[in-house]
DNA sequence: ATAGTATGTGTATATATTACACTAATAATC
DNA sequence: GATTATTAGTGTAATATATACACATACTAT
């Protein structure tokens, strides 16, 4: 690395324009609600992509890495400063931006509710998208959810990041709804209930589901909040 | 990610001089010989890490892409186009390299067996290093190792990529052993053929490894040298 | 011929996974 | 207040997978 590095240690961009890139990330935002896993877009309204969809994200600030620079994006658009961010990987095509070349180092992150999201001035609009109703977006950011959603599938079956997508208490129907939901599986309840409970990281709060027409469910609660490799399924 | 784009247009990098980050890549170049982990690394000739030790790695040219890159850096360090390799992390942090905003997008590849390596030009020296051995590097490049290492016990366990580190033939006890040393564990012999053999993806070549003063073993192969998630382990 | 050394093999036990159907608790309706 | 509709909650038997474990085999070197 050093040796192309002192070869070019004027950092201009004058004679060896494209040696230095503009760092971009961009963060898919994924929750789950009303039974579907929904991703977070914005409509651009800027050209060459007037009117597209695209994923939130940005350029990476000089004092930032590139955590920092997706941490900020998702509180900017969500609000949110505590939900699972993962970085996902690095797509750096070289006509990727019709502008020029930038690289972005994608995140994915996940969060427990469809949050209520300000339109920001920004952009011509911001939404929750079904993932299933997702069609062509700006840039390669139809690879970008592709690899996050992939990511999102692994991640789920042999690590217990479901917590993220959950609220603090939550009921085990609630919980395997999220897995059928993102694995595109059919769980049998009992054999679910009887693995998930094997682990010991969720337990009983005492408190029940208050609403609904029917049979009140127990809520649990996860006993840590941290990311552990654990085959859930 | 547009919005900042667009108010950046001109590519200069004069009065934002950070906001265009030079990009590395670095790659970690595993093998296993001699009942050991080993990692290439170079050793540094340029100020101020003279004499130090790093990963190999170099900048992306204007018309690569970071994958480009790295394949580029594994062939001019080895000579070898056909590893496995996979991209690993993006190193960013903003005092990562004492010249400058240089982010690196790291790599990792696997190698059947230790190849020999040209000293190179520009550097002071390149060894296979075993990964116990390795000290302090250049730059982040302990974290790149680690990352690299913790990632490599992990897709071992769970996905056929020790191919990649196998000859074309093997003999199952060398199989056997190279899961050994990388995931730290002692394995039970019968189990290890019974459940390899199961997977359905080696079978046997019909011939026999010659030297050795003892009864020679059985040539295996893999039938599809690509990688599938399989639980290996 | 013998000694040394790594290869190659089977079975019994324990653990984990799967398949499967009814009762319980509540709200809404009559 | 009885009935209906709806989701929650529970156990067991059968199958598949994982584990623990010891000796005969085929070759080289002496």
């Amino acid at each position: 690395m050093c040796i192309y590095y002192t070869n070019n240690r004027n950092m201009t961009s004058q004679s060896q324009q494209y040696e230095f890139a503009a760092l971009a990330t961009d963060v898919v935002i994924f929750t789950v609600c009303e039974e579907q896993l929904h991703v977070l877009l914005v409509q651009m309204n800027k050209k060459p992509f007037t009117g597209m969809w695209a994923l939130p994200g940005g350029l990476v600030k000089p004092n930032e890495d590139a955590d920092t620079a997706a941490k900020r994006q998702l509180l900017e658009k969500t609000g949110v400063s505590n939900a699972y961010l993962e970085q996902l990987y690095t797509f750096s095509r070289v006509d990727r931006d019709p502008f020029g070349r930038v690289v972005s180092v994608a995140y994915y992150a996940l969060l427990p509710k469809k949050t209520k999201v300000a339109t920001m001035p920004d952009y011509a609009d911001i939404q929750w998208v079904p993932v299933t109703a997702v069609m062509s977006l700006a840039y390669d950011h139809r690879d970008i959810l592709q690899t996050a959603i992939v990511r999102l599938k692994s991640k789920l079956a042999y690590t217990n990041i479901v917590y993220s997508l959950l609220p603090k208490e939550f009921t085990l129907s609630e919980m395997q709804s999220v897995y059928e939901l993102i694995l595109d599986t059919v769980l049998d309840k009992r054999n679910f209930r009887k693995k998930i409970l094997a682990q010991g990281m969720i337990k009983k709060t005492g408190k029940k589901q208050t609403a609904g027409a029917n049979r009140p469910a127990e809520l649990y609660t996860f006993i840590k909040r941290s990311v552990q490799e654990v085959a859930m399924l």
